[in-house]
Formats: C-alpha cells, structure tokens, sequence
DNA sequence: AATACCAATGTGACTTTATCACTGAACTGG
DNA sequence: CCAGTTCAGTGATAAAGTCACATTGGTATT
C-alpha cells in the first residue's frame, strides 16, 4: 500500500489511477536519490526513511540544505519535473527509505484534478521555503558554537558521525568542527571518540 | 488592463473573472509591502516596481532574501495564503510599484482552473528555492571581498546607498563593508562618497 | 553664519571563523 | 603484524564579526 497523506486525500477513482501508475523504489542507506545537474524522473514522496539534501559550492565546499523522511514530498524535484533544469543539488539516503514515484503525467492529473493534492503540494514548497529562509539567517549570523550545540542537543547519543560530516551539516570546515568539539570536551559536555560523540546530559 | 503574464494565458471566461476580482494596489518607494509576522491578504502578482525581501535574524541583524520585480509572483505569500501562519520576512518597496492582488478565493479558483497558471506557480516556487539555495552556499561558503565587488559590478554607478543599507544586501556587519570599500578605495576600484560609491570602470 | 544635532563613516582592539599545512592516532584488509 | 587509509588534532595565519568610540558631512535651528 501506499501510505502517503497526499495520497489519502484523492477521491477512489484518482487513488486507483495513481497506486496503478506510481512506482514504489526502495533505496539502501548510501545510496545517491539524485546528483547535482542530473535530470528528474518522477516525483517522489517519501514513504518511509531518510533522506539529507546538500549542496556543493563552487569552492568545493557542501552544507545540508535539509532533510526528508516519510510524508515529505520531493519539493525539489517538482521544479526539476516542471522546467526540465538538472537538479543543482544532491540527495543522499541515511536510512533504508521507499518513495512512491510519480511521473510528470500523473503529477499533472493529480494537480488537474485535486485540490486537496495541491493543497499538500503548495504546503510542502511554503515549509521548504521557510527551511531555506530559516537556514540563511542561521548561516549568516549565528555563531557556530551555539549551531553545533544545538545540533547535538536534538540528537540521540551516541551519535556516530565524522566531525567532516558534522562541518557538512553546519556549512563549516572540519577543523573548526574539530576544535569546537575539542572545547566542548575541556567543559565536560561532550566525550569524544573516532566517529563518535557522546552528549553528557547537563543540569 | 493586468499586464501580467500569468494572467494572459487564461482562457477569456477565467480572464474576466480575474479582472473583476482583483484589485491593483500601487504603492510608493519606502512602503513595507509586508512585515514579519503579518498575515497575508493576498497573492501579490507583480506589475510593475520593486520590492526586496529581506529577513531580521534573532540577533537582529537582516539579510536580504530576494528582490521581485515586473512580472514576478510573491511566492512567499502563498505559503502564508494557504497556511494562514505570518510572514517570516519583510517586504520593502524600492520603486514606486504596482501589484494585482489575488484573493484567496480566487487564487483556488485559477488552481483548480488552469493549468498553465499552476505551471506559472509552480515555476516561481522552483526559481525562489533556487535562489535561496544559491544564497545559502553563498553566504556560507564565498569570501565577503569577491560578493561585494559582484555586487557593485552589476550596478550602475553612481549607486546610490550606506553601507549599512550595503551590509544588510551581503548579510554582514557595517564594519566589514566600510572596511572593504575603503580598501577597494584605496586599489582605485571605487570613489566613496556619503550615501553614494562610484565604481571605476577598469581594463 | 554659527551652532547643534544626527546619521554615516572610519578605525583600533579583540574574538571568532576559515584556510593551509602538517602530524599523529585509529581502523581496515590483507 | 603491517601497510594503507581515514579520521582527528593543532599551529600559523588570514578573513570576518563584534564592540567601542572618534570623526565627518549634511541638515535643521537659532
């Protein structure tokens, strides 16, 4: 079955059409969803999973954008789909995910055809936008002690990640990420250990 | 007559509607469009003008997002349309503008109605996340040197504009722009004047 | 015209972040 | 156990951000 809220929403008749042309892909953790430049074959609503969009600088240098996980909507792709432009950034599976494709055609029934379908279309690309918004001020003016602290708060320990990753998710370098967790450790707040970080609860 | 191009590619019936329902609102240089936190009253379909969106962080610094222009559609008010939450951003008027306001109602009507005027939404949508995403890599990763040059080069001189009003375009500290300037001052690239830079065409 | 006022700009001192170059430690697969 | 590789630590230096305050140029006021 096709567990997606947008789905759930479109009358009998719009619901068998659908689960009839959409393909359900599953994808492993490491898997590439999509490159930069490469062009968009479908939309794909998250099932299930983890998925981290991120982008590459001229300089080389990647932040995450964002991340989806199941009832999201591929935002991004809707405007690959619609102008035929490559994808300018990439999508990169964390955890075993499964996404109901839909193909161009189908998308433009759907939005044709229901309302409730735009309506979840139109949500997903305001929180998006919002998510963009939200990460610029965040990039231009906070200090990246506060970003870093924070990040780990809202994760469960032990967390396992590279501190080159962790740069990636802040959209900073990795020797800033080194010696910022390095000054958490002095305070006692984190244990450090090679791809791995422990958040010692405080008061 | 609502020159804008959205509205052209409906049929007559819905041209008609449209025309009746939507009202054209002119506003002068200086006027805030909208404000953070606000509700939205309408879609604003961009006649004539411009008008920048810019966000104020927590610190209180700002940054600005994008500018709309002629033709343009306030993609950020779709969000707040549907949602019915606020703005997160402001909205600046920089020339005397004109905008055709789209009521809610009317807005699902075109929807529902016309696909060409949901591909034209849909588009604007794919081109502000584009934009922001540009953004995000920009502010995270370019040297603030090499913005502001871009950023002095695409204008025409005598521009017209503080350095506060400069920072706050680059989504850095006053500082930092005088600072900047006055080196470039200094390699002859630039003629700095209260409230005004001219900028020395070189080989 | 002299004065007062204020927004805009200049700048020193210092902190934070980014970059470069390199070292050493920890894991992996023979 | 060893070699190769990935990950982490760190010094030196440059760029950018912050804070505090001085200076300047324009405008309004007497």
């Amino acid at each position: 079955m096709l567990h997606h809220s947008i789905l759930q929403t479109l009358p009998p008749q719009l619901q068998k059409e659908a689960v009839e042309s959409i393909q359900v892909m599953r994808f492993p953790p490491g898997k590439i969803l999509f490159r930069a430049g490469e062009h968009c074959r479908g939309l794909p609503l998250m099932l299930s999973g983890a998925v981290k969009v991120q982008m590459t600088g001229a300089s080389g240098n990647s932040i995450v954008l964002y991340r989806m996980g199941a009832d999201d909507i591929c935002t991004l792709s809707i405007g690959c789909l619609m102008t035929g432009y490559g994808y300018r950034a990439e999508a990169f599976v964390e955890e075993e995910s499964e996404a109901a494709m839909v193909s161009r055609g189908l998308f433009d029934r759907l939005m044709d055809q229901s309302a409730a379908f735009r309506l979840g279309i139109m949500e997903s690309y305001g929180r998006r936008l919002d998510d963009l918004m939200l990460l610029v001020e965040e990039v231009a003016f906070r200090r990246m002690d506060e970003r870093l602290e924070e990040w780990l708060q809202v994760r469960r320990s032990p967390i396992h990640i590279t501190h080159q990753e962790l740069a990636v998710e802040l959209g900073t370098a990795r020797e800033v990420v080194s010696r910022l967790l390095k000054e958490l450790e002095r305070k006692g707040r984190v244990r450090l250990a090679r791809g791995r970080i422990d958040v010692i609860k405080g008061v």
